[in-house]
DNA sequence: CGCTGTCTTGAAGCGTTTCAACACAAGTGG
DNA sequence: CCACTTGTGTTGAAACGCTTCAAGACAGCG
């Protein structure tokens, strides 16, 4: 049990949107956590389930997806240990959007959207951290649109692993499977798959494995 | 002066974020607002300006756009009176990534930075409507993404008209001309001209001028 | 009225999707 | 640990939808 709460501790404090605050206050956010897991596979929220709480991950990872209109999946983004999700909904009433489902098996730390107003309330600093993830986010999914619209599956995807190089050195690992990233590329795994080979053909990368690729030549990927 | 200062009052009752608030704290604002005009074809702010002030649009039209790493343009939304700009960058320190372009002659109420940060600490409320605005925008955003990603050009347009129809009843207004639509659509002007002929050979619609359409058969677009 | 930019229409070329077949990797149960 | 199953990834060929370029029609604005 101590180890556990251990845990939850570690958890939100992980958190940029809490982790300036006082220790004082950081007890006050723990006492209204609840601790989840989920097994490979298995759904945090379906599109159209109520949002009642804050998901913040602790260890594994969460993948985020919508489904268009003709039913197509269309993944959003990956979660990782310290990302928080469900609060699209929070604050307008109403239900989810999209699907979030674990990739691995992983640990969920929750706050119920009550809390979570009262403690936005109380610690307006914690809106502003809110705020600042928000901004980030809607700044990365309208340059994800930009993209999709006007770009080519080849410059979207050189892109893509310029973007993972900039963190990653020149080792880049993929988060997610070709199939996913075919789906947030906005293409499908076929295409995906030749590209990857073009660009493999050019010795601007090298696949090591499904989701290591060591990069050869940054500038020739940029100046697709 | 006295007719100056009631348009400012105006814009600011009108939106959203502020609406909530009583007369007194209304005032408060009122002292941090200031008015300017734009003629059409202005730009309020460039991609790369720093961003330090939220512009309220009081009366006329502005469109935000970005430019793709292609250098093509992008229109990601556009601003009616009682809509708010500016914010994105204000969160994150660093610049905007969008154009803001007036595209009739506009009134903006501004408020700068530093002005808007100590409302936002002052009265709490305020971000729960700013985080309820992000939510809704984020949303929207993703679901265009998604759109523009899996569905074909005849079905977002088919579900763009529709989606005005939600508001405008059978006769719809385009908000935006047929190259700035087609752009937001991810598609071009010749495209988007020959789906909408489609459209009015299948009788699904019939254009009246260039920004008027009568929608005959609702639910035919929607089976597209 | 004439200019400028927007809109339309046609024809050709291109990138992407689709379908199908096969290779490969991961996970399960004997 | 191997065989089996299932899902993921690859490769080819054909079809499709969209973009591009070009030329002309139309609308808006000084």
């Amino acid at each position: 049990m101590e180890n556990h709460l251990g845990n939850q501790r570690y958890c939100v404090s992980l958190v940029p949107i809490f982790n300036h605050l006082e220790v004082e206050q950081m007890n006050e956010v723990m006492q209204v956590v609840k601790s989840r897991s989920f097994k490979k596979g298995e759904i945090l929220y379906h599109a159209g389930d109520e949002a009642n709480a804050l998901h913040i991950v602790n260890r594994g990872q969460v993948k985020i997806y919508r489904l268009s209109e003709s039913g197509k999946e269309q993944m959003l983004r990956i979660l990782m240990p310290g990302d928080f999700t469900g609060e699209l909904a929070l604050f307008q009433e109403g239900s989810h959007e999209a699907y979030a489902e674990a990739t691995q098996d992983t640990q969920i730390c929750m706050i119920r959207d009550e809390d979570f107003q009262k403690l936005l309330v109380k610690y307006p600093t914690i809106s502003l951290k809110v705020l600042e993830e928000f901004s980030s986010r809607l700044d990365r999914s309208e340059q994800q649109t930009t993209r999709v619209a006007t770009e080519k599956v080849e410059t979207r995807l050189a892109l893509f692993i310029a973007e993972l190089a900039e963190t990653d050195q020149d080792r880049v690992h993929l988060p997610m499977s070709k199939k996913d990233l075919a789906s947030y590329l906005g293409t499908t795994p076929e295409t995906l798959s030749r590209r990857l080979a073009e660009f493999e053909e050019e010795g601007l990368i090298k696949m090591k494995g499904q989701r290591e690729i060591v990069i050869q030549d940054l500038d020739g990927l940029l100046f697709i």
